[in-house]
DNA sequence: TAATAAATTTAGAATGATTCTAAATTTTAG
DNA sequence: CTAAAATTTAGAATCATTCTAAATTTATTA
C-alpha cells in the first residue's frame, strides 16, 4: 500500500458523494501535490480490483467510485444526474441462481425522476 | 423517421448480440453506404430517448445496445467479456417503492464468471 | 546494509469513443 | 411551391482513459 494508494482511499472513503476520476484526483492533489492522473487511474484499478472500492457506470462519460461494499442500487435522477444510493434487501440468492453459481459483483442501476427535480419541475 | 434512424433500428433489431455503435455503424453501411458515424450516435441518442432502443453500460470502453423491452438484466462475464440476458421475475413493485413512484428504466449488471470460462479455466 | 529484482510513480503522448461544427440536403407544414 | 425546421454528412475537436519509457520507491535476500 503506497501512500499515494492510500490517498487515493482516503478520498474515496471520506467522500460526500460518488466522485469521478477527475475529481478524486484533484482532491489527492490537496494530500500528495505531485499525484499523477496516471497513478489515480492505477489505483482505481487496483483497488477495485482488491473489492475496496466500486465503480459505478452512469449516464456520464466518466465512471464515478463508491468505497461502500454494503449491497446497494443506484438510483440515477434523469434531470438533474444526481445519484442516490439504495439498500437492496436479499438479492443474493436470487443472483446466485441465475448466474448458476457465485459471482463477482452486481450493480442496480435505476433511471427515475427525483423528488426533487420532480416537484420543481415547472420549467 | 428517415432512411438513416430506420436503417439503426433494423440493424439492432435483427442483431444477433447486443452491438457497440462502431458495429452498428458497419452493419447499417451495408444498407446505406453513405450514412456517417454522426449519424448513426445521433440516432441511437434519439432512438433510446423515443424508448426503441436500450443502452447498456458495460465493462468495456463502448456501449452496447439492446432493441428489448421486455423487464431483463445482463451477466457479463469477466474473463471472456461475453454478455447474456437473463429474465427478471417481478421486480417493478419493488423499485417502485424504492423510487417513490415511476421511474424510467432499471439496468441490472452481474459481473460473473461464464460456465464456459469456469471450465475451460485451465491456466 | 548492499545489491538486485519487482513494483510503482511520473509526465506527457497516444488512443479511441463520442460529440461538435458548419455546410448541404431532406423533410415538414402551410 | 416556399420557408422553416430537422437531419445528414465529413471531418475536426474533445475528453476520459490508457500507454510509454524513464526515474523512483519498495521489497527481498544475502
Amino acid at each position: 500500500m503506497t501512500r499515494q494508494r492510500a490517498a487515493v482511499l482516503e478520498v474515496i472513503r471520506s467522500a460526500k458523494y460518488h466522485y469521478t476520476a477527475e475529481e478524486i484526483f484533484e482532491k489527492a492533489k490537496e494530500l500528495l501535490p505531485n499525484i499523477s492522473k496516471a497513478t489515480v487511474y492505477n489505483n482505481l484499478h487496483a483497488l477495485e480490483r482488491e473489492r475496496l472500492i466500486r465503480r459505478i457506470t452512469g449516464e456520464e462519460a466518466s465512471d464515478r467510485y463508491d468505497s461502500s461494499f454494503i449491497p446497494h442500487g443506484h438510483l440515477f435522477c434523469t434531470v438533474c444526474h444526481g445519484i442516490c444510493d439504495f439498500e437492496v434487501p436479499e438479492f443474493r440468492e436470487t443472483l446466485m441462481r441465475i448466474a448458476g453459481g457465485e459471482f463477482d459483483s452486481y450493480e442496480l442501476k435505476v433511471r427515475y425522476v427525483c423528488p426533487e427535480c420532480r416537484s420543481g419541475a415547472a420549467e
